[in-house]
DNA sequence: GGCGTAGTGCCCGTTACTTCA
DNA sequence: CCTGAAGTAACGGGCACTACG
């Protein structure tokens, strides 16, 4: 793409909010492919880079902040930073990237490791200091109001949307997380459930063949049924046995006298 | 008070990059 | 060395809310 572009950076603040500074102009030059920016220069915030050779990734970074100044469509880039101070906090940290050894890059030198195509993201991979911090922040409050961005954005070197971004990035893998366990919890309560509604079928079935077995055993036992003689019940006594149809089927349990059925001889 | 607009914060889905097995 | 999966920083779109004219 353009990895062979020479790119030079100019940049300078007022103190004007970025929404009403309309003085951004954006310059390039086709032949040389060099692109030159230039933003208000009114201000002692005025730094320039004209000299340094800028990791394009850095400049990926300050042209998302450069379209917020210059393009009023560009709502998005432009609410990623709170306030205009967190807008000069943010060129600020790209300013110490811009002169820490890693971040200052020779795109004549053969080592292409950090050099990538304007417009690709080269992702930052946080310490794990920062990340120790911004975990035990996350504990203690799962979002941040614009100060608390702010100051552990500074206290990390961090820009304030990469602080942002880390605590959305952080509830999502929280929610989940969480959604995860209520998953397995909720499949959990469907095996325990299919377990019993298994349980309580089989129960049924055994109790079905159970009142089957129990109605021919009680048929069985009515056709041998014989009348008790002391007080004429019936009871099983055999064919020809005398039987009163009204009284043929008598389970006498809490009966005041027992009654042997089926058994005449043994009877009184 | 209702309305349109701008600013802001957050969520969600996705992309791009890094790391590791 | 290559590759695919997993982890995660970063992004863009959309929505809700608030402030302001």
């Amino acid at each position: 793409m353009m990895c062979n572009t020479r790119l030079s950076l100019s940049l300078g603040l007022s103190s004007t909010p970025p929404h009403q500074n309309n003085k951004g102009k954006l310059s390039t030059n086709d032949d040389n492919q060099e692109l030159t920016l230039c933003l208000s220069t009114s201000s002692e915030f005025t730094n320039n880079y004209d000299n340094n050779r800028i990791n394009p990734q850095l400049l990926g970074g300050v042209n998302s902040s450069v379209s917020s100044f210059s393009n009023t469509s560009s709502v998005k880039r432009e609410r990623d930073a709170s306030s205009f101070e967190e807008e000069v906090e943010n060129l600020e940290t790209k300013r110490v990237l811009l002169i820490s050894p890693k971040g200052l890059v020779d795109h004549n030198d053969d080592d292409e490791e950090d050099v990538h195509d304007y417009g690709t993201r080269k992702k930052l991979r946080l310490t794990k200091e920062q990340s120790d911090v911004l975990e035990d922040s996350f504990k203690e409050h799962t979002t941040l109001n614009s100060k608390q961005k702010r100051d552990l954005a500074r206290r990390l070197s961090l820009r304030p949307r990469q602080v942002e971004v880390w605590f959305q990035n952080r509830r999502a893998r929280t929610k989940l997380k969480q959604t995860e366990v209520d998953c397995e919890i909720l499949r959990k309560c469907y095996e325990d459930l299919k377990d019993e509604n298994r349980r309580l079928n089989k129960e049924i079935q055994e109790l079905k063949s159970l009142k089957k077995s129990q109605s021919f055993r009680v048929q069985l036992s009515a056709a041998t049924l014989c009348m008790c003689p002391s007080c004429e019940r019936t009871y099983g006594g055999g064919a020809g046995g005398a039987t009163d149809n009204s009284t043929k089927i008598s389970f006498s349990i809490g009966d005041q006298k027992p009654h042997f059925y089926g058994i005449p001889s043994q009877i009184h």
